[in-house]
DNA sequence: GTATTTGCAAATGATTTGCAGTGCT
DNA sequence: AGCACTGCAAATCATTTGCAAATAC
């Protein structure tokens, strides 16, 4: 499906600059504000920060796009995707996705809380392997 | 042990104002920068935010306090404890500890992705009970 | 045609910095 | 005594708001 066609099923109109931000975080998998501000640039030169603010906003509203929260760092984004584990490498600052089964520590937790849980945020930091050699 | 020892053994002054963030954070369990400064003035009268951003820093990069980071939320600060899940309600804003194995699941993702992990921010948010009856 | 979105400029909010004076050890 | 810490004021950085012009549908 293309991303015009997300952005009307999710009630947002399907303007070039909002396929420009969702195109970015496809090929980042992550970004912040700031680099998605530099990235962007490059094919709309005019669009402004506030622009941006307002449409990460808008996507993370309607379940999009989702924000990460990362210890010591900026927010990123990503488009939403089924709840993963995240690996921050706190030496070279390498951030990348991992798969991994959170559904049954999940009902878990609900199952002690009587929370209906329904969304993520995990970040597991450390060492990558390369940093770990120079460490 | 008391807070000054812990302090001590931290590398840091034992100043009452570092005293009174521990206790702060003792008594909350989790608490963000501007409630911590609303609560500290009641005794610390002519505190300023900069040195509760400092302290704050410090005692973070010391390992004394651990930030956790929560969607649509300010970081919140708590005493380093083991590695747990924290679960957030979205429609009340209730933020609690929640006790689970996430050993496992660290090793795991270290295992598959070659990374000596070392910490971990967890938040699963969703309805807790009593806002589950309202909605 | 209408409602939404964009981009600008200005306002607001959060955090950091420099520095002189104070306090911990 | 010496170095780290505090508190103030100012600087910086991040995010939001209001509004007129442009655009999606």
């Amino acid at each position: 499906m293309n991303y015009e066609t997300l952005l009307r099923e999710h009630n947002l109109k399907a303007t070039p600059q909002r396929v420009g931000i969702l195109t970015l975080m496809h090929n980042y998998g992550h970004i912040n504000v700031e680099d998605m501000f530099l990235q962007i640039k490059e094919n709309f030169p005019s669009i402004s920060l506030a622009t941006l603010y307002k449409n990460i906003h808008a996507m993370v509203k309607s379940g999009l796009v989702t924000e990460v929260k990362v210890p010591q760092h900026k927010s990123k984004y990503e488009l939403t995707k089924e709840p993963h584990a995240h690996l921050l490498c706190d030496k070279c600052d390498e951030f990348l996705d991992i798969a991994c089964d959170l559904e049954s520590l999940m009902n878990q937790a609900g199952m002690m809380s009587g929370y209906k849980l329904q969304n993520t945020n995990l970040v597991f930091s450390g060492l990558c392997k390369e940093c770990q050699k120079s460490a």
